[in-house]
DNA sequence: AAGGCGATTGCCT
DNA sequence: GGCAATCGCCTTT
């Protein structure tokens, strides 16, 4: 499968957290790939209160200001990690955050991965919800850390492929989830009626 | 130098 | 539905 162009990440963050629904999601993790449709992101604009880059570059954030189609992992309560695609050209400070996605490979290493019993393994339908349906779920079902923040999403580790086409049509715009700030924007989207969306 | 809190999750009632 | 867990980062003294 073809990794999705540089030009695609470089457009309008809004419209990159809509595209990337159905899009597939590639993780290498030694000789396994762990493969997921993404279904569920949320955009963060450098205009934005609700965005870690509306007051500036600092430490933590200065990767989301780097160039569009690279990987901000941040961590959060002490013991969260959430992954974000960085949007537009370096210097912009805007980024698309994955919520969720549903397993499409690699389902009992994504079981491992967070440290989930046995009994989940070939669990289907409601059961696996639990895998993935939240960032920090599927950023430890993919074994994403700080330690990828920065990769490029054009090289082999990490990367992003076409999945399904998805109509304009099977694509909810909802408030975003857990912030304090600017939450009457509707900038959080995902894919109507799928099990894996963290709200479902 | 110190305090507050978070783009969350999972357990408990 | 409510709340504890847990710590690095950012803001304020």
């Amino acid at each position: 499968m073809k990794k999705l162009p540089r030009s695609i990440y470089l457009r309008t963050t809004i419209e990159v957290a809509r595209s990337l629904i159905g899009k597939m999601i590639v993780r290498r993790q030694g000789t396994e790939f762990l493969l997921g449709m993404i279904v569920e992101t949320e955009a963060y604009r450098a205009d934005d209160p609700a965005s870690h880059s509306f007051r500036g570059m600092t430490e933590r954030n200065k990767v989301m200001f780097g160039n569009g189609g690279c990987l901000y992992v941040y961590f959060t309560y002490g013991m969260h990690y959430c992954a974000n695609i960085v949007t537009g050209a370096a210097g912009k400070g805007e980024a698309v955050l994955i919520r969720a996605v549903e397993p499409v490979a690699g389902f009992d290493r994504m079981v491992k991965n967070r440290n989930l019993g046995n009994e989940f393994l070939n669990a289907k339908g409601k059961r696996s919800r639990i895998l993935t349906n939240g960032p920090a779920k599927f950023a430890q079902a993919f074994g994403i850390t700080t330690k990828h923040s920065g990769m490029d999403l054009l090289e082999d580790d990490i990367f992003i492929t076409n999945g399904i086409v998805v109509p304009r049509s099977s694509i909810a715009a909802a408030p975003r989830i857990g912030i304090s700030r600017a939450k009457e924007k509707k900038w959080r989207f995902y894919l109507k009626h799928n099990l894996w969306v963290s709200t479902a």
